[in-house]
DNA sequence: GAAGATTGAGTTGTCAATCTTC
DNA sequence: GAAGATTGACAACTCAATCTTC
């Protein structure tokens, strides 16, 4: 039996997702955006009011990352922060309308592009890479709980 | 038939990269290293003597990032960059002795966190997974192509 | 003490411009 | 003019520390 080419895989996830990274944000650059701010902003938009909490939480990001993306979004317009009535500790992250209409102009572009990039899969290729995404999404997830415990330990 | 879902393969491809990026990191850094510095120390230490241009078109990085690393790198003695006899203009990079003595304890610590990480895919699986991001990377060069066109048309 | 947000310092990447040599 | 390397300015990320409120 063949050694595994771990290589092979490493190497090629790497080049696919700085490559399509970098496409993606060229395609954003002209709105004045990225394809970070692009996801800040669709996740925003599909929950309404989030906190940076959230966010940290569910895209895995260091607090400085959000706060820094938050407030270069909120110069230029795009969200808005508010206190959080229920919790002083908290604010509540919104899109302005401008953002709004910002986010309606890009996402089909974005949803073109991953198309244009997605559909040399078949329809099956493309539920077997998210389900091979899937499997190692959760490896990581008892990779890290096991760190979490020795860390405690 | 159902409609493409590119957001779960966009969201599980970003978020397996980010965070198995950032334990790679974490693996690395206690020899002072990181995967990026790791990842060039390979491709030095495979090739001999590189030039930055290589490491520029075989990584499709920046010229930028590539000087910025490898004069850290130099500074902190793991690289050295040498005159090229044959081209006033070009630098030859190779690793030094403690360059590879560095690399020679560091990787194989990366091959066992690859084989931890990705042996929760079998055999066939992890060959179905390279095959996808080898398809995927041969589009991009697609459309790279096509862009470069429109660039020049 | 823990949770929510922010900030300081540093790395890895981008684009665009420059300088030397081919 | 094109190729090889460097540099300035900036984005998006990391870790570690701090400050306020729960």
């Amino acid at each position: 039996m063949a050694i595994p080419n771990y290589a092979e895989i490493r190497d090629g996830l790497r080049a696919f997702y700085t490559r399509s990274q970098r496409m993606f944000d060229r395609l954003a650059a002209p709105y004045g955006l990225s394809v970070a701010r692009l996801v800040l902003m669709a996740y925003i938009a599909e929950h309404g009011g989030v906190r940076s909490a959230d966010i940290i939480k569910d895209f895995s990001l260091a607090p400085r990352t959000v706060t820094e993306a938050i407030d270069a979004m909120e110069a230029e317009g795009i969200v808005l922060r508010r206190a959080d009535p229920s919790d002083r500790r908290a604010k509540v992250i919104s899109l302005t309308p401008a953002g709004e209409k910002l986010l309606k102009k890009v996402e089909p572009l974005r949803e073109r592009l991953s198309e244009q990039l997605l559909s040399v899969l078949s329809r099956q290729e493309q539920a077997q890479f998210a389900e091979l995404l899937g499997k190692l999404n959760r490896r990581l997830d008892e990779l890290e709980a096991n760190a979490d415990q020795s860390d405690a330990g």
